[in-house]
DNA sequence: TAGATTGTTAATCGATTAACAATC
DNA sequence: TAGATTGTTAATCGATTAACAATC
């Protein structure tokens, strides 16, 4: 049985891949958990707490093997795999998502756009091209799809995730600015772009009160 | 002398106000944090906490007055106030925040784009056309500016960074996908999408083990 | 072998939840 | 006044940090 793995952690092992890659493309071949620390400004402590929820992938009075300790988390990560994904909303995030590359990288590959809005029918992006709701079905039959980007405003996206889900989709990645609420099998991760600018609306008044106080 | 509020208590603020704009708008005059608690399935005894850092805005016996806690929420965020926004970085991703158009009934406006790139001289998106980066110095005189968006690669985005910081930029909505150097006094605000694309991959992953588990 | 550094247990710190007296 | 519900203190839980024995 094997214990539960925290979110906190889940959250932090991205930002180990990014730097571990960049170590990777510097020729770095070994590192400590004590220099990542200094690099990456967090405890030696955290980083071997973390890892070793995963596995030893160290080496006593050696530290980690760069490329070796990258993969590994590349494959914890579903690095190894490719997925694929569908954007439902193709304004201009949904476009915007569509025509960043850079995810490809990282075996995230953009198969579909869907839309409501009748008046984007027959535009496409990055030679995708915007298709009708109505098509959805059909689509998902024939193509494996691992999941849906939700890029629609809240006023639909309730509506059109339900559907995503009776339709199969296991995984939505949502930009609308609500909360899902969806079968527990359903994985959702939300990014609030307001609610991120809100956080740093806070913290620039706080910084500001901070430095009248001197 | 306050005490330091925890960003686990900042992060939870904008969901608190995004319930109650939605009660709000329901009609909603009062609610207790019990009732909150079930309808953002948090315990209330949380939601308490959260609100007593920064005031009692309940009454015992009562709840909490809807449009009175969602404005002091409000205030707490700087929702009071207009923020003026910069977007550095006038690709797909760029252009799509410039377009995106709810935010300003945040009071977060862009009243400018800028590039690198002198290809995309000329364009405007809404109305804003998209300047160079030699006239940034100038128009950042002109102009208030509360937070910059850096919506740029991250080969340009340490350098871009740092030049705004020079010009006097205190806050920045960074989208770039690296960890930015700066000194203490500038606010950063990281969206990593694809650290959210790869957290989402991991949970599909440990959810499609449990269900095998079965 | 001696030195370095991990993996892991123990200690500490902080955040969440529970309980209840205060009070509307 | 009685009932409801807050604000706040105390208890619990979980996450982070420290320490060190194991071992390469």
């Amino acid at each position: 049985m094997e214990k539960e793995i925290s979110q906190a952690v889940i959250r932090r092992m991205p930002r180990y891949y990014r730097y571990l890659g960049e170590l990777l493309d510097d020729g770095v071949e070994r590192i400590s958990s004590n220099e990542l620390s200094t690099r990456m400004r967090v405890t030696a402590s955290q980083i071997r707490q973390d890892l070793n929820n995963f596995g030893g992938f160290g080496q006593q009075g050696y530290g980690y093997n760069v490329k070796y300790l990258y993969d590994e988390i590349g494959k914890i990560l579903g690095m190894n795999q490719q997925h694929n994904i569908i954007i439902v909303g193709a304004g201009n995030l949904g476009q915007a998502l569509a025509n960043y590359i850079k995810f490809e990288k990282w075996g995230f590959v953009i198969i579909g756009l869907f839309d409501v809005n009748s008046a984007l029918k027959g535009i496409s992006v990055r030679g995708i091209k915007v298709r009708m709701m109505d098509e959805l079905e059909e689509f998902l039959k024939k193509n494996k799809v691992d999941i849906a980007a939700l890029t629609l405003p809240k006023e639909k996206a309730d509506e059109v995730a339900n559907e995503l889900v009776d339709f199969g989709i296991r995984a939505i990645w949502n930009f609308a600015h609500l909360d899902l609420e969806l079968p527990e099998h359903v994985v959702v991760e939300n990014v609030h772009l307001s609610d991120s600018l809100m956080q740093l609306s806070y913290n620039i008044e706080k910084t500001e009160k901070s430095k009248d106080k001197k």
